[in-house]
DNA sequence: TTATCATATAATGATTTGCTTATATATTCA
DNA sequence: TGAATATATAAGCAAATCATTATATGATAA
């Protein structure tokens, strides 16, 4: 079956979305590490309820998804929305993230789940 | 030399102004057919100034250039601009908006310029 | 020169956004 | 069970956004 492209409605929606540094970023670090709400707090600096209500925004689009691991939600690219390739165009085109969470682990602040 | 990737502050920017329907219709149109803003005006039933607007932010960032022709100022995707391969590949992804030129050539409205 | 057409800019207002603080919920651990 | 930790949600507020109307500027044509 051929791809569909995005809708165009969808895809303004998406980009909203990511024309902020706080989610871009988030979303660079989520393509390649799985991250829980504190962590996020410690990178960005920002409230824990600024957080969550970036990654309310980007799982209320399909974005990402979370899963519980003990008393942390761990957030993570969701690989199954329709628009996972969009994304992925956008996000290769954007510097690698990494260093952020070279930092965490640093800092000992890097919440490795079991 | 190596291309360089966009900085984060900067794609956040593009983005923004991308994750809007009315400008991001408006870049993938000019991504073939340059548009003067009356042209814009028939297609998104919006008024004058508020295209005029959406142009200026496109503008402002170096996305789009213009380009007066007689009483007519003609604007087009800035290939130039250092980040005309980023704003390529989200546009390239998105359905192609040759109809609402078509519309317009039907509707007697589109200018074709000297 | 004067009227008309195309566009830009200014001022305004309703809506949205992105944070804050306060509070609720869920899990873990002593 | 109760305290501590992690997260979500609600309410509130300042700033940004996106449209509108009014007006200014610039080019063309009578």
């Amino acid at each position: 079956m051929v791809e569909t492209a995005i809708e165009m409605d969808k895809a303004a929606l998406i980009l909203k979305l990511l024309g902020d540094q706080t989610r871009l970023t988030m979303l660079k670090i989520l393509d390649r590490h799985a991250c829980c709400v504190c962590e996020f707090v410690e990178i960005f600096q920002m409230s824990q309820p600024a957080i969550s209500q970036h990654l309310r925004k980007l799982k209320d689009l399909g974005l990402v998804q979370e899963e519980r691991k003990g008393q942390w939600i761990f957030y993570s690219i969701n690989k199954y929305s329709g628009e996972y390739s969009f994304l992925q165009q956008v996000l290769d085109q954007l510097p690698n993230q990494d260093l952020k969470i070279i930092e965490l682990e640093k800092n000992g602040t890097r919440i490795s789940c079991c």
